[in-house]
DNA sequence: ACGACGTTTCGGCCGCCGCCGAAGGATCCC
DNA sequence: GGGATCCTTCGGCGGCGGCCGAAACGTCGT
């Protein structure tokens, strides 16, 4: 259409060049699909705003979309779409951007423990992806990968499945940009993340990314990874309310 | 500056988003350094267009400028910055292998060996002003100049007559891009490429500045420097298969 | 000293693109 | 049906940003 696709990375590039789109891609870096209301409201924007921008952004390759009655889903089009904003965003935020120590709640909450796409951040998981490494379950060396004792581990103890070797990485590292360490992605974060939350021994905190470690998982890490979770965090018994995302 | 700077994302996504500043960023994929005026004739665009845009990326950081004389060398910043590059644009053009490849063919090459301007650089050009000064023929210390030896060495064991002292200084140094450390550049510097290139003891590459060294002038090297320019790169008896360069 | 060359600065032009608000479907709930 | 909610389409506005050519500057080589 326009004189930027000659050449694609342009394109691409054009794509995110834009503050609200960009916005909303960080903001579906959560891996969750969002209504088109919510990213607009979350950006700031006007409904029509939003919605050409979404337009877009899905023609492009970025998102997806997936129309139910009047709601408009979207959400990142795949790992490697998550896996490419996540790169640009550590290597923009790199020096200028100590967003860490911003004394809201939502903040810590979000440093404390979060999903990055699918997978575990934050605090918790860069803590999970060292507790691996040092019992042997994974190695860090060139890039990620699971040990047998690691295989093994997925297999009995967590008692996950895991896919078998397809397009995806088993294991992954990924820039964590509150810890500025890389934390376990690829389909093992995947399976981890996802069986955490099905066990509830992390629970959403309202509707953002930012976890809570409940008590309940706080005794399983601990028995099937010697992790000290930390007793904090007072009331545990009051998982609906904790409304500590907003706007 | 601009509002798109408010996201970090969008300003780095920003500076790639336009179609001549990502064709500058595609051609320096191959790890050498450009001149603006290199850089501006490939992409298409006036020399003072491509100026603002150089400034432009070296501001953002993603690319790292020297000054040379009246030249402006450019390259990309960093290794990491050329991973982005890469993946953004494996991302977006989907199947363009071949590019990197032949890209990293010819990125090997030019660091082998190639010519700066109207002198001898990378690998060979280093090695070479090493030789000269480990045998006591130049001096390396405020800047470069021959000794009484080494202006016998270029009259008698090369055996070409070195210009009268004019303007242009006989030695100079000249940083290397892709060693990073100087090199011999300067009328003599000129003299000895010429006459590497003159006895067939050097050839380049395709159209481009990437030399090759052949077995004569491996022997060549050796007899009258101690050089030892590795018996790699099998074939030396094809100069014709050697299309690392192109466009 | 002079000319050649690579680069920069400066105006000025033009087009694209992001933004909004109002109006018009579409869908769900009562 | 009526009304609320979610989204899209359509003009229209404003501004940023890419492009060029001419002129000035600095450097190099003769």
């Amino acid at each position: 259409m326009t004189v930027t696709d000659s050449v694609p990375l342009a394109a691409l590039a054009a794509l995110l060049a834009d503050p609200t789109r960009a916005r909303f891609c960080l903001a579906l870096l959560d891996g969750r699909a969002w209504t088109a209301g919510e990213l607009a409201r979350s950006a700031g924007v006007a409904a029509s705003t939003a919605g050409e921008h979404l337009s877009r952004l899905v023609t492009g390759g970025l998102l997806t979309e997936e129309r139910q009655g009047r709601h408009r889903y979207l959400r990142l089009a795949d790992a490697r779409v998550a896996q490419l904003v996540e790169d640009l965003a550590a290597h923009a935020g790199g020096e200028s951007r100590p967003v860490t120590l911003r004394a809201s709640a939502a903040a810590r909450a979000m440093a404390e423990a979060r999903t990055c796409y699918d997978h575990l951040a934050g605090r918790l998981g860069v803590a999970v992806t060292d507790a691996l490494t040092a019992r042997g379950l994974l190695r860090q060396d060139a890039g990620f990968a699971l040990s047998e004792e690691g295989l093994e581990w997925f297999a009995t103890r967590l008692a996950v499945p895991l896919p078998a070797p397809g397009r995806r990485p088993l294991a992954r590292p990924c820039l964590d940009w509150t810890e500025r360490r890389h934390h376990l992605a690829g389909a093992a974060g995947a399976v981890l993340c996802s069986a955490l939350l099905e066990r509830g021994w992390v629970v959403r905190i309202g509707s953002g990314r930012a976890l809570r470690v409940t008590g309940g998982g706080r005794r399983a890490l601990a028995e099937l990874l010697g992790l000290d979770t930390g007793a904090d965090a007072g009331a545990d018994a009051d998982p609906g309310r904790a409304r500590a995302m907003s706007a």
